[in-house]
DNA sequence: ATATCAGTTAGAGTTAACTCCAAGTCAAGC
DNA sequence: GCTTGACTTGGAGTTAACTCTAACTGATAT
């Protein structure tokens, strides 16, 4: 697969794809006798969980330092599982500040609705 | 309430209080007669509210957005409803995201901890 | 009256994560 | 052999959201 469609298939541009092999998380990507990227399959399950953990809030620098991890090879099983461990610690802390500012939100439409329709009330901000 | 009172209830810094007013989330901060900001605890209830929603992952510009509709009063009440609403389903949609993730990265725990229970397995990525 | 200290400003600097650009290369079609 | 078009590189530019700096001011303690 070249670039520009693995691009297209993991929609991700061109651009980040090099710039995430530059900074470490796609190390050692194929190429042609020309220099050209030959992505492989499992070069593409990697940049989608990639995609769905930078999405989450994971940052390039953690990610970076779990593919570290990788490339040094099989004793570094725990040290990867414990780093996920508590990026996931992470989400959950912030999955729940989520849903208690979509409830926070909630009430405050609800109060916008009540003011429209008594027509005269403001509020505070 | 100076800024660094305000600072310290809130738990933000002073710079970014002065850089909030600045772009337009905070307006119209009193001042005493030698021109010193003076937070009143309204002032203060606005700025616990842009701490949520921003740790939420709302812009500035889209808060900028809102607060600049307060201004314009009363006949604005239905577009911050509206705005609001909207920022709401796109945490709605970042909840569920979050949601999955976090089951995806459980599925991967889960799966270092059968490789380090049988020592000899290696994954993929 | 002077030193100290918390506040003020405008504007420069920082960081993360891209995104763009210019100059060059290579394979394929005419 | 030449053009075209997709690729390559190193490095510069961008954006959002702060964060810091320098120079200044005004109230308070000695």
């Amino acid at each position: 697969m070249t670039i520009s469609e693995i691009s297209k298939k993991c929609n991700i541009s061109p651009d980040t794809l090099r710039y995430y092999e530059k900074v470490g998380l796609l190390s050692y990507v194929n190429r042609t006798s020309g220099g050209i990227r030959n992505y492989t399959e499992q070069d593409c399950a990697q940049v989608e969980f990639i995609k769905c953990m930078r999405s989450a809030g994971l940052s390039i620098e953690i990610l970076r330092r779990y593919f570290e991890l990788f490339r040094r090879g099989k004793r570094t099983l725990k040290a990867r599982r414990d780093l996920l461990a508590k990026e996931r610690e992470n989400l959950q802390m912030r999955f729940k500040e989520l849903q208690d500012t979509i409830k926070r939100l909630d009430y405050k439409i609800s109060v916008y609705d009540k003011a429209l329709k008594s027509k005269d009330n403001e509020l505070k901000f």
